[in-house]
DNA sequence: TATAATTATGATAATGATTATCATTATATA
DNA sequence: TATATAATGATAATCATTATCATAATTATA
């Protein structure tokens, strides 16, 4: 939350009454993925008036200030998740059965990338999913 | 070849003038990631009439047969690049500066599938990509 | 072979997510 | 308070992809 309003603070970005709509929705769906359109809807139960093109622009504002991450789903949307601090990459497993995202954790990439750094590439980021069933919808088959 | 042949014939999917041009495109272009849009230019040289619906058809189609590799790229646009036996995932390095499309090979990632096999899940594929920058550019900077 | 069914094609409309535009409203500053 | 600046919402525009549909090509059948 500090981090949050010193983010905010810092770039100078007034919390307006919509604006905190949208950052109180990400906020209590930590550890969720919302797509644009689902955060227009929990939104618009606190700021009833706003339109999705605010919600766009300030998902994308607190997706550049880091204060969410922001990814592609299901090759066609784009879904946004509170950034934590622990995580600063994103490896997600997607349920092909439920839909359900969890989250993997752990960092077994540095090696490859420090590879690719061997072979003279500069790597900033990366972006890991895995497609499959979730234990729930796994025990099901 | 044979095996897309072999592929193309078990599925007995008829090659047309049209999907004969995507293919050789698609042949001709290995090792590259090319979209809708630009198979679609190449195509019309051989297949001069060829609409972008049969493109999308036909890329659809292939990929389904795993002749072709799909994937989200630039997060907005699908890329399609032709199957290699050696390598079932695809795992790539995207160049920030000059937009480079380069291969990782290698596949550190079976340790976390089964990581994830251990906690119950049933993963059946990965996408993983990197972002930095190629040889070539990060050396200019 | 002629004809009927089937499949493939291309033009184009529809879709869905996202972005741009612009008039209006809210806020900050002089 | 007047004025400049920033934020908003409605809606049009964009762009990749998909759906529709009339027509053309191919295949199967009588």
């Amino acid at each position: 939350m500090d981090v949050i309003n010193a983010k905010l603070r810092e770039s100078s970005y007034r919390l307006t009454g919509q604006r905190k709509a949208v950052l109180n929705v990400m906020l209590e769906n930590k550890g969720r993925h919302l797509s644009a359109e689902e955060v227009l809807w929990e939104a618009r139960k606190i700021s009833p008036n706003i339109g999705i093109a605010t919600v766009y622009r300030t998902l994308e504002k607190l997706a550049s200030l880091e204060v969410l991450y922001k990814s592609m789903f299901e090759g066609n949307k784009y879904r946004y998740e509170l950034a934590e601090d622990e995580k600063h990459h994103h490896h997600h497993v997607l349920c092909l059965a439920c839909g359900l995202i969890s989250e993997v954790s752990g960092d077994l990439l540095h090696e490859l990338e420090s590879d690719l750094d061997e072979q003279g590439y500069k790597i900033i980021d990366h972006e890991l999913k895995f497609y499959g069933y979730c234990p729930a919808c796994n025990k099901k088959k």
